[in-house]
DNA sequence: GTTAGCATGTAAGGAGTTACATGATTTT
DNA sequence: AAAATCATGTAACTCCTTACATGCTAAC
């Protein structure tokens, strides 16, 4: 996840760990925002990996700041990244949320292939909850009650959720790509 | 995450390790079914510490299949468990829904502070949610656009839910807790 | 009698966190 | 000149997963 994240924040503009930090709570809207002692060790396993790289200059005058810019290989790893719509229930929600957040770095196709996969799993998800709560209703106290409403309910606004964003792709064809909400005044 | 899970399932009734993955998924409409890689080292570990108990007849008669069941001990930590608001972030959204699940061993005025616990954070989470929409609105493309208004509907949906909750804890004050959605039939 | 599912476990590893440690730069 | 905050890093640890390994029991 840190991965995925760090190397599409850097390919919108390159950064130093501190500032990257601040976007990722910022910018991602995320919920999770972590902590240094993971940022930092990942960069450096990015750079050891030749998937980003810094200008530290050798020379004493500017140390500390260490500016990371995604490579040709960072890039190329961003997209397998991106593309694996894989173990969808671990990874899970948040996953699916930072790659929806770098959409525009993803070809149409994978885009169509992810939100289907995320709807099938919601669609199944639906399915086993509603299942659950028929054959437990009558044993259940009002708190799960309320958990599982919720869950369904979240699970039912997910799908309309995502068949809208399907939509749109749709609409959008093999027609230019919106990476900007449209230029409007500019 | 999973001691609470656990302890909180065995304490409506003792079960083996089998047993409560099934219900791990199932009757806490859970999203993360936990492996038995760690599924089986907690219950060890759970017993070591004397919070659970498992009757092994050492006599060769029947083997496999450990019942557990919550001693007092464990009783003891499930409640210890469930009081921590704490590191509402990281622990995030799930370890409050466990806790939701298991509201009924709950005292009343836990049960609020929880509520307005998690009330605040996501009333906070939604400020900056704003914020952030309000400065970046311009420099976002169509799908992180789409994500952040996710969010924000989702963070003002949870607040409503709250509210209701609580409302609920209100109503009924002290009076009798409500284990059963009211027995009507029976 | 063999496939499917029940039942339990271990070892290695992944992906993060917390706590600690340090020092430069900006603001007051 | 002190305090805040910018900026980077390491070590130990937590909590979970994957992959492996084993054997019983029920169903077909």
């Amino acid at each position: 996840m840190l991965e995925m994240a760090v190397l599409g924040l850097l390919k919108a503009r390159p950064m130093h760990g501190y500032e990257l930090k601040k976007h990722l709570s910022d910018e991602l809207g995320f919920f999770r925002s972590f902590s240094y002692g993971s940022l930092y060790p990942t960069l450096k396993r990015l750079e050891a990996t030749g998937a980003v790289q810094t200008e530290h200059p050798k020379d004493e005058t500017t140390r500390r700041k260490n500016v990371y810019r995604v490579t040709p290989r960072g890039e190329a790893l961003l997209d397998e990244l991106l593309e694996e719509s894989g173990a969808v229930a671990t990874e899970g929600r948040e996953a699916f949320m930072l790659r929806l957040a770098f959409f525009r770095y993803v070809k149409p196709e994978t885009r169509r292939r992810l939100l289907e996969g995320r709807r099938g799993y919601t669609q199944e998800r639906l399915t086993k909850l509603r299942d659950s709560m028929k054959r437990l209703r009558e044993r259940m106290d009002a708190y799960s009650l309320q958990l599982m409403n919720y869950r369904v309910d979240e699970a039912e606004k997910d799908i309309r959720w995502l068949d809208d964003l399907l939509e749109n792709e749709r609409r959008l064809g093999s027609e230019a790509l919106p990476t900007r909400p449209a230029p409007e005044g500019s």
